[in-house]
DNA sequence: CATGAATATATGACAATACATATATATGTT
DNA sequence: AACATATATATGTATTGTCATATATTCATG
């Protein structure tokens, strides 16, 4: 709502699961609850939890649909921070945790169309 | 030391005081630590020791000149890190904390030159 | 159409841990 | 000795994760 600041801003990505949550994002540009538990392999509370810091934040914006709810990026954010994020990413995506988790998404039950979850 | 690592990189941004350094360094290029504290009107031992957590994360590197040491971010940082300094520099230079930093910078004791402290 | 089960997500309470700050003191250089 | 910077310790505060439970939506069935 209230302008993100940078402080604000890299205080929510200084935690390694909403920076797992958020590379996952720009890579795949939207997501639900389900589909992040299974990527990254957390638990639904925990990932739950970060999601609502992310939105509070407002870095990412949800959406329902049905039974689910869709996470992206927020579309209002300030360019230097959608710039940030996509930066982060391409550079990152091969890297350790964040190829695994994008990996793991494509494993997961059936993803892309519909049921999302299992 | 190691390959920086982007749960690290941004681990390390996430505290005010650090951002303040970091962002004053990508618009000025090289500070002592008695300029920073200036800049920041921040205590010397806690700019001091957000200093140490920089140069140990390997986001800024150090030299010494007699008696004070200079600070600039690391010529070895990864480019997309760079990059993310730079961009997060230019869209919040004239924001809150950080046009105020610049500012008290220029009008410490006797910048540019000689006698970098008071 | 009311009810209840099943699914997806959120949240409250608690314990454990990590972090930042202040004060005091140490180190190293001239 | 004087100056610039670094570090130790203690302490308060914030963050995190987990467990259990709550909410919301859909669907099936009587």
């Amino acid at each position: 709502m209230n302008m993100i600041t940078a402080e604000n801003f890299f205080l929510a990505l200084a935690d390694p699961t909403r920076l797992r949550c958020l590379l996952l994002l720009a890579a795949e540009g939207e997501l639900c609850v389900c589909e992040f538990t299974h990527a990254l392999a957390e638990s639904q509370p925990k990932i739950s939890r970060h999601l609502a810091t992310l939105r509070e934040a407002g870095i990412v914006s949800d959406r329902r649909e049905g039974l689910w709810i869709h996470y992206r990026i927020n579309p209002d954010l300030p360019a230097w921070a959608r710039e940030i994020l996509s930066t982060a990413n391409r550079a990152n995506a091969a890297a350790k945790p964040f190829a695994q988790d994008r990996k793991r998404l494509r494993g997961a039950p059936t993803r892309p169309p519909v049921r999302c979850c299992a």
